[in-house]
DNA sequence: ATTAGTTACGTAATTGATTACGCAAATTTA
DNA sequence: TAAATTTGCGTAATCAATTACGTAACTAAT
């Protein structure tokens, strides 16, 4: 037995389900590299996301890619530093600083666009083998906590033992 | 649309494992917390595998987590502090030391189990009710990647294309 | 018994992200 | 319109885990 992980089924979903994260996340990073783009699979959501909006704040970034908006800033801050987003201060307001692809960013956009196919093609044949579909699997596991979060019904069964 | 994530299908589903991953240890965390318990949930994994092994060393215990040796020693640093477990140099092998709960880390078990069989029964109650279970489709991944590994299948497919 | 190579462990530096805090601009309310 | 509150952002401190590197102990080969 070299797995411990694969044996406690159940208690432990949390920790595998990083561990997969975790994989593939790396595999994503080795291909950029491999294919001679300097891109890293962290900076995909924001680039993404700034791909398809023109314009957006920080705090509507954060809560859109669902991560505190310091990770925003920090990621931001390496993307502007490789030319391929610009900032400006919102004129409506003030306070607000808007993040935007420049022509750089747009110009990389089609190299990367190919091998986000690529990966798109790999999750999808991974998906298709599948009997059971992890993408459904975490909408259905995404749902199921959205009517009644994971520590309220830790508390509910706690109650009911009693 | 608030959240990006979900339309993006196959491109990120190692983002959306991640997410998911976070929102359970995250809840795992308030739960110990609110049953009064000082305990983590990423001490876990060492803490209940030196449950079930008398005693390891901190190589083989890294292989089995699967995590690197410096985060076995740091988690063992923490455990050690809260006086759960307690190590001693190996007899046949000077170069290792070996882990073991101590007896107020034996003591402290059956306080814990109670927890987990909570969080088990919740997993438990997920994985029921989906019509396609995470832990299978999990595992049909980690089968699918051993097979050959994600780089391998990208590799392959952009050959195919050209 | 020396040397070369491997294994086990520890430390340091780095990465990636979070929470906590503070400031300034905007908004609400009295 | 002044005061109180909320919102948007930035910085600092912290955390969890990794990679890289060094050292000591073991093993194998000559």
């Amino acid at each position: 037995m070299q797995d411990v992980f694969s044996k406690l089924g159940p208690l432990i979903v949390g920790s595998r389900l990083k561990r997969m994260s975790d994989y593939i996340m790396r595999a994503g990073a080795e291909f950029y590299n491999s294919n001679g783009v300097d891109f890293e699979p962290k900076w995909f959501p924001l680039y993404y996301l700034l791909s398809h909006e023109k314009e957006l704040g920080i705090m509507d970034i954060a809560q859109k890619l669902n991560i505190s908006h310091p990770a925003v800033i920090q990621l931001a801050k390496e993307l502007e530093k490789k030319g391929w987003i610009t900032s400006t201060k919102s004129k409506e307001d003030a306070r607000k600083r808007l993040l935007k692809l420049s022509k750089k960013g747009i110009n990389l956009l089609p190299q990367l666009q190919l091998i986000w196919d690529d990966i798109r093609e790999v999750n999808r044949q991974v998906v298709e083998s599948q009997s059971t579909n992890v993408l459904k699997a975490l909408e259905e596991m995404e749902a199921f906590f959205a009517s009644k979060s994971y520590n309220e019904r830790l508390k509910e069964y706690q109650e009911s033992k009693k």
